[in-house]
DNA sequence: AATGAATGAGTATTCATTCAT
DNA sequence: GATGAATGAATACTCATTCAT
C-alpha cells in the first residue's frame, strides 16, 4: 500500500504541477493563446506527459476551473456551515469569495474573463460541474428567504446568480485597476450591502 | 450625386451583410470558432470580399460590437434625453436595453459571452470605443446621486458597472433558458427594484 | 485616318504609362513584391485597364524589358553603325550602355538583379526576345577577331557573353555604393581595358 | 554520449534531408516557386517538421546558400592555403570552383540565378554571410597586386567581384547548353586567363 | 512512465484576373 | 474602352495530439 500511495502522491504532484502551469498560462494568454507546449514547459514536463493526465486541453482547463471552484466552496462551506442567521453567512460568503480570490487572482482572472466560454461550453458539451457552487449559493439564498430576510417573489436561484455576477463585476473592476486603490474589505461591503439592501423583504 | 449614393448605400449593403453574418458566427461559435470562410460564406460572398471592408478579422470583430453598442447608446439616449428624473431615466434605459437584447439576441451573446476577451483587448490595446455606454450609464446614476436617489459613498462609475453587470448577468441566465419563462418585463423590473433599493440613499 | 491615328496613339500614351509604373515597382519591390494593383494605381488607371495592354502579369514585365533592351540596342546601333574599327566600336558600346543605365537605372536594377528570373523563364518558356542584344555583341566580337584584335579560340558568342556579364557586374557594384565614387567613364574604361587585355590576340 | 550523438546525429540528417530536398527544389522554382509544402513532401517528411528546423522559409533558403558557399570557400581554402604564388593560388580557386559547381550544380543554379534577391536582401537585411567568400577572394586579389601581377590601379575588392562575376557567367552558360560542349577545364581556362590577362600588370 | 519529435489539419490573408456597369 | 469590386485559389505557419523510444 505505501508503494501504491507513493505512486498516487507522485501522480498528484504530477498532476498538480500541470494544473498550476495551467492556471498560470491560461490566466495571461487566455484558453486559445495558451499552447499546450507552453504550459508543459512551464510545467517543467514533456509535452506528452500531459496527455498523461488529461485527456486534452479542453479536459485540463475544465479539471483547473472545476477543482478551483470546488475547493474554494469546500473552504466556504466549513466556514460558514455552523452559521444559522442568513445575512451573516452571506456576508461571510461575499468575504471568502474576496479572500480566495486575493489568493488566486490568476484563476479569477479565467474565470470571469472566460467566463463566456464555460458557460457557453457548458450549455453545449453538458458540463455541470464547476457551476457546483451556485447550489450552495442558492441554498443561502433561500435560507434568507425563509428567515424573512429577502424578498421571496423571485426565485432563490436567480438570485444568487445575480448575487454571483455583482461579485463577479467588482472583482473584475478591482482587476482592471492596478492601482488597487479599493481595499478587499470595502468592495465585499459595497456588494454585500447592496444585495441585502435591494432584496430585503419589505 | 445620385450615382454616388447608389455606390455607397451598395457599399453599406455589402457591409452590414457581411456584419450580419459575422454576428451570426461570432454568436454561435465564438471569435476563435468562427472562420472569416465561414462568414464570407454565409454573408454569401467570396473569402476576399470580407478584406475589402474591414483589415482584418479582429476589425470586423470589433466594427461589429461598436457599431451595435453605439446603435443602442443612440437609441437610449434619444428616448430618455428628455426625462430629468433620474429613476425613470433608469427604468427606461433597463427596460429599452431588454428590448434591445430581444432584438438581437445574437449580438448580446457575443456581448455578454466574449465580455472577458473585450475587456481584455480593451485594457491591452487600449480600444475604448465598445464602452462608449459605460460614460452614459455613469452619467444617469451621478444624477441619481445629486437627486438624493442613490447613495454617493460609492464612485458613480463603480454603481454604474455594477448595474451594466447585474443586466447581463440576467440577459444570459434568460438565454440559457430556453424555454423562456421569465417576461422581458420582469427581468427589467427585477434588475432595477434590485439596484434601485440596494443603493437608495438613506 | 487622323482619328486611327489619334486612338492608337491614346492607346500608346496609355501602354507607355503603364510601362513607366511597371519599371518603377518592378525595380523596388522585385516581380513577386510589385502587385498588379499597385503599377495601375501608380500609372493612374484602374487595374482592370492593365489587362487591356497586357495579357497578363507576366506578359507586362517581357513586354517591359523586352522593350528597353530593344531601345538600347537601337541607340547603340546607331552610334557604332559606321565606325568600322572593333576596338572602338566596341568602346562606344561599352560606354553608350553606361550612358544608357545612367538614364534608367530603374530598368537596369530589373536587368540585373532579376536576370536569374529572366534566363530562366527565357530558357523554360522559350523567350528569347530579350536577349536581342547578344547578336549585335556577338557581332562586334566576331568582327574583332577577324579584325586580329581579340583571341579566335574561343566562340564569339561566349566571349560576348563575358564581356556582358563584366558590364553588368561592374554596374551592379556602382547601384550597390550609394556614395557613388566611381564616375562612369572609369567603370567604362575599367571594363574595357581589362576585356580588351585579357581577350587580346597575342 | 553515445545517446547524445546518436540523438543529433538523426537531427543532422533530417536537417541535410530537408536542405537537400529545398536545394533540388529551389533550383528548379525559384523561391517563390518552392512551396514548404513541396520541400517536406520531396524531403518525406510533414510540412510542420520543417519548421522544427528552420524558424521559417527565408531561414532555410539562405541557411542553404550559407552552408553551400561556407562550405566551398573552406574547401578551397585548404586547397590553397600553403600556396604562395597568386597565379597559381587563383588558377586552382577557379578549378576548384568548377570542380564545386559539377557536384553541386542545383546550388549555382539557386545561386546564380538568384543572385539578385540575394543581393538585394543582403543590402537590406544586411545578411552578410553568404559573401563570405568575398573576401577570400579579395584577399588573393591583393596578394596578386603585391606581386606584381595585377594591376594595382583598381580597387581589390573590384576586381575580386569581376572574377567572380565572370566564373559565374561561364557556369551560367554551361547551365544553359545542356549538350555541355565545353569541359570545365576549358571553362577553366577560359576565365583565368582572360583575367589575368585583361589585369595583368605592365 | 515520460518524452518530445513528427505530424498535418486548419486558417487568415493576398493578389492576379474577370466582368458587370 | 475603362473601371475597380468581387473572387477564390494558393500558401506559410501553428499547435493539439500521437507514438516510438
Amino acid at each position: 500500500m505505501i508503494q501504491l500511495t507513493r505512486k498516487e502522491r507522485d501522480k498528484m504532484v504530477r498532476r498538480t504541477d500541470i494544473l498550476r502551469a495551467a492556471e498560470h498560462l491560461f490566466a495571461r494568454k487566455g484558453y486559445e493563446g495558451a499552447t499546450i507546449q507552453d504550459i508543459a514547459q512551464q510545467a517543467q514536463y514533456g509535452a506528452g506527459t500531459v496527455y498523461l493526465y488529461f485527456k486534452d486541453k479542453e479536459s485540463l482547463y475544465y479539471s483547473l476551473i472545476e477543482e478551483k471552484i470546488s475547493t474554494m466552496v469546500t473552504i466556504i462551506k466549513e466556514k460558514t456551515s455552523r452559521i444559522e442567521d442568513a445575512g451573516r453567512k452571506l456576508g461571510i460568503f461575499v468575504d471568502e469569495v474576496f479572500d480566495y480570490f486575493e489568493q488566486n487572482q490568476d484563476f479569477f482572472s479565467i474565470f470571469i474573463l472566460e467566463r463566456g466560454r464555460l458557460q457557453w461550453e457548458m450549455e453545449v458539451h453538458a458540463r455541470p460541474a464547476h457551476i457546483e457552487h451556485m447550489p450552495f449559493v442558492t441554498e443561502m439564498v433561500k435560507a434568507g428567504q425563509q428567515q424573512k430576510l429577502l424578498r421571496d417573489d423571485y426565485a432563490p436561484r436567480q438570485m444568487a446568480e445575480l448575487l454571483v455576477s455583482m461579485i463577479s463585476s467588482v472583482i473584475f473592476d478591482y482587476m482592471k485597476q492596478k492601482p488597487g486603490q479599493k481595499s478587499l474589505k470595502e468592495m465585499s461591503g459595497f456588494v454585500l450591502g447592496l444585495f441585502l439592501n435591494g432584496a430585503r423583504k419589505k
